[in-house]
DNA sequence: ATCCCCGCTTGATCTGCATCAAAGCCATAA
DNA sequence: TTATGGCTTTGATGCAGATCAAGCGGGGAT
């Protein structure tokens, strides 16, 4: 969900390239200009968490840098992450106060938080707001969609793969690389643990899977968090996604 | 996402106790009532198919009565159900015109369509409406990312279960019944191999999960199709689920 | 009545992933 | 330098659920 800040809630700055729009200087305008009273700015560890489950979330928020993931968690302690937060991503539901799942720093992280009253009747104000936020929910609606397929259908190799292209192509639309040409390369930004937390597996089948991948030239490795990716359509094949469409989109 | 007839939106009518306000007089007015040019309605048999995923959708609906689900399907021909829609549930999305998944009329369908670009005029005009929506469609993302948990992390038997409860708790919000005294009886809209497009698994291991709940006095059938729950605590536990709060909600 | 078809159940077997276990890698601390 | 602890890889084994296969039951058509 891409926010970060309310600014370009509004329609304007349509021309930023920068998805991550909280470092475009054009957004900080207009109707946020008035609300820095209500906007402030909170950082949290790697490891930390943000918020458990069943809290009161007197604010709403957006990833400014790192990496926040959404964690549903059993009695018995299996967990099933349900939520990736990427730079301009956003956390909170106005209208609600508590939230059902855990939010967890996995980077160091930095939120842009606004108090959810006041954000509230800004909405309220100002329905530009409120009809992209509708957009960004309706976008991450999309989102789980394509992730309850992975999890109910797809096999230990194709949710690995499924995973790889989808950091690869959030990743690059972050960096704005040249499309469709050279390798791809990126930062796995969690750790297996968590990566058999998004795929619903284990930790050493996603091990043993991605060494499979590495194994059959689909993906190369250097050290255990670099990842070249040289050929996206053999990637997307393995993923076993009908169709290529949306990348870099 | 409950909304059928638009006019719930506007925030009126909360007294009405009726889920499925379409049958509700007394949401059929105000705005909605200037809608009248852009509203029509729709039917289905069951069985057929709504509309196929990339197509064009130019209108927003809601289900009047009868159940549609919404797939997708892998090239190889797995499927996975991604929503299920009961009465007074919404399809659509302002402001993109094609769907990535099949919506499927699994009994016989009555839809409420509005034409999807002066439904969005009107979103822009009543911003209740939109805020309504908004409402609703984090309520869907709320659903979504428990059924994540489910296809993930549950074994068979513990689908089985949170089915079975999801459906008793909706069924039983329609039928406005007394809560917590008396058996919970109901009929399961979906066949078993929905249930399994539904959970993640295939039809016989349903079957199989059904009969061992039986076996074990969890739950009761009457024929195939009819269930009875004596014990709700005991299916909510089952189930896995941590909490059994949000029922009767 | 009989047949057929479709949805469902049940059984036998197979297999992909989980589980249990051990050891390797690498960074940081002592 | 060696020790320590977190993350990762790899191996051996087990089991839940998939797959393959057969048969049941009830409703609709003829």
């Amino acid at each position: 969900m891409a926010l970060h800040d309310v600014p370009t809630l509004h329609g304007g700055c349509g021309d930023c390239p920068i998805r991550h729009r909280a470092v475009c200087a054009r957004c900080d305008t207009d109707e946020l200009a008035q609300l820095e009273n209500i906007k402030y700015y909170r950082s949290y560890q790697a490891g930390q968490t943000v918020i458990w489950s069943g809290d009161k979330m007197d604010f709403v928020a957006s990833v400014v840098t790192g990496i926040a993931t959404l964690t549903q968690t059993m009695e018995d302690g299996r967990r099933q992450m349900v939520g990736l937060l990427l730079p301009s991503d956003f956390v909170g539901r106005p209208g609600r106060q508590t939230v059902a799942y855990d939010v967890t720093a996995t980077t160091d992280l930095l939120m842009c938080c606004f108090r959810r009253k006041p954000f509230e009747e800004m909405m309220i104000a100002t329905p530009h707001v409120g009809q992209r936020l509708l957009e960004m929910t309706l976008d991450e609606l999309d989102a789980a969609r394509e992730w309850m397929l992975l999890l109910g259908r797809k096999t230990a190799r194709e949710k690995i793969a499924s995973l790889l292209a989808i950091i690869a192509r959030r990743d690059a639309s972050l960096k704005l690389r040249d499309a469709s040409k050279g390798p791809i390369v990126f930062d796995l930004p969690l750790t297996r643990e968590e990566m058999a937390d998004y795929l619903g597996l284990t930790l050493e089948t996603v091990s043993r899977q991605v060494s499979a991948l590495r194994r059959d030239g689909v993906i190369a490795l250097e050290g255990k968090r670099h990842v070249i990716v040289n050929d996206l359509g053999r990637l997307l094949e393995e993923a076993g996604d009908d169709s290529d469409g949306g990348f870099l989109v």
